[in-house]
RNA sequence: GGAGGGGUUCCCGAGUGGCCAAAGGGAUCAGACUGUAAAUCUGACGCGAAAGCUUCGGUGGUUCGAAUCCACCCCCCUCCA
């Protein structure tokens, strides 16, 4: 069972490294066994970052194990150096006490906890490190890391090398407090395999080294490959900023647009790690869209896919009302009740008075948040990017936003849908 | 504690008295081409509709004029002790 887990994970590329490749398998398939992966909050919600990770936890779940999700309140509280090119600023203890409350919730929408002997847990590595003393710390665990080998690994190296910035003892000492959390989590919960991403990889070998000295026993790691884009950029950042898992930070339509956006090079990848389509199907979807000639179906069924598993049916529905609403062309299409539920569905929208327009349309947009500044609202003015309930407005027409917002072109007497450029939507209702 | 090197517009990085709202690259936004893709080309890119206003770690100063010179302060890095 479980060697046909570490095989189909293989083929979705979603194995890096592993630390005890040659018993890893027969291991897994010796029974259900427990695994770890942390998410440290610093901030009040994942993003997609942590996507795959957390359907990695999912995945292990549903192939018979018992996923443990680890939210870092103590190790938040510290900031993890790897690969990260600068020191960072710390948060105060309650903000992220905060924060771990609204991860936990949103952690669980993943995993299963209510399966059994394989049912999921969320533990806080708070709960192990608040109570501890300096002084048995260093004597208890400091004594098992070798400064020596921790300056050699590669999470850290840039920083300890290279000029202009430099690393604070808090932030070198992560990597003991993360070892630590395995070996507790071994102890206290049997567990014996920790996941996480590639950049993981130097705290996993940490807390694996601890293990077998403190515990004396055998335990495993597995870190995911960093998710990369065909075109360099850097993944999961967008115009409008980082695409987050919570709703009020991105919503559903905002996040099935992004997935709907993916380029070609990167759809079938991404197909494979980001959903649980079998990779069979996946690679018969890519056989299709390369028969076919235009437009490939992988970006919808990717969107779809990922949407569901983070918004569920409700959320997907409403994405996919709004994409079809807007991206169909057929405005007219739309009745008084559609608006209201475009609005309803999480499409940016505003409130506004006739009677007190701004002097200008550059300073509308600006303030509805479609634009970061003037200049872009008068540059896509210039062009002709601009269209009022699919009515093009000129640059001309800036300083009369009267003129282009009155109760007569208004839809139903109430709604003005503006579009920026290609993908920019914002909805105004007179109000 | 000592010596040296730094802090420039989102990022990297030029700029050492006026020609600097500040080169160049990246990112971003818009247009063309397309498939709400990529690549390519074009334009924008401190704020402002404009007049104009506000920037080069901070505070003062020199000067007709300062990112550039001076003083003090803050922060970062490297080496020495």
């Amino acid at each position: 069972m479980s060697s046909a887990l570490l095989a189909d994970l293989r083929a979705r590329g979603l194995v890096f490294q592993v630390a005890g490749e040659d018993e890893l398998p027969a291991w897994l398939d010796g029974g259900s066994r427990t695994l770890y992966c942390g998410f440290d909050p610093t901030a009040d919600s994942l993003h997609i970052g942590s996507l795959v990770p957390l359907l990695m936890l999912r995945r292990f779940q549903d192939a018979g194990h018992r996923p443990l999700a680890l939210v870092g309140g103590a190790t938040g509280l510290i900031g993890d150096p790897s690969f990260k090119a600068q020191e960072r600023q710390l948060n105060t203890p309650d903000v992220v006490a905060g924060w771990v409350e609204k991860l936990k919730a949103q952690v669980s929408r993943f995993i299963d906890f209510e399966a059994g002997e394989r049912s999921a847990e969320v533990v806080n590595n708070l709960d192990w490190t608040a109570g501890m003393d300096v002084l048995s710390f260093l004597r208890d665990v400091g004594k098992h890391f070798s400064v020596n080998a921790m300056i050699q690994k590669e999470s850290v190296k840039q920083r300890l090398e290279r000029e202009g910035a430099g690393l604070s003892y808090t932030e070198f000492t992560y990597m003991i407090l993360q070892s630590y959390d395995f070996s507790e989590l071994n102890r206290r919960h049997n567990c014996s395999l920790q996941i996480g991403g590639s950049d993981q990889w130097g705290n996993i070998t940490g807390g694996i080294d601890l293990t077998r000295r403190v515990n004396g026993e055998k335990v495993f790691g597995l870190t995911m490959p960093l998710i990369t884009k065909a075109d360099g950029t850097k993944f999961g950042k967008t115009e409008s900023g980082t695409i987050w898992l919570d709703a009020r930070r991105t919503s559903p339509y905002a996040f099935y647009q992004f997935w709907l956006g993916t380029a070609d090079a990167d759809v079938y990848r991404f197909l494979k790690y980001f959903t649980f389509l079998p990779v069979v199907e996946i690679d018969a979807l890519e056989q299709a869209d390369a028969e076919r000639s235009g437009r490939p179906e992988a970006q919808a069924v990717l969107a779809r896919e990922v949407t569901r598993l983070v918004h569920g049916d409700e959320g997907l529905s409403a994405a996919q009302r709004i994409t079809e609403a807007l991206f169909s062309g057929e405005l007219g299409a739309l009745s008084a009740e559609d608006f209201a539920q475009l609005r309803q569905d999480g499409l940016p929208a505003s409130t506004l008075s006739l009677s007190a327009l701004p002097d200008t349309l550059t300073q509308l947009l600006t303030e509805a948040g479609m634009a970061a500044s003037g200049k872009q609202v008068k540059d896509a003015l210039g062009r002709n990017a601009v269209l009022v309930n699919n009515a093009a407005v000129g640059w001309d027409a800036n300083a009369e936003p009267a003129r282009v917002f009155c109760a007569e072109s208004a839809l139903f007497g109430r709604y003005f849908l503006v579009r920026l450029g290609k993908k920019k939507y914002h909805l105004f209702e007179l109000g």
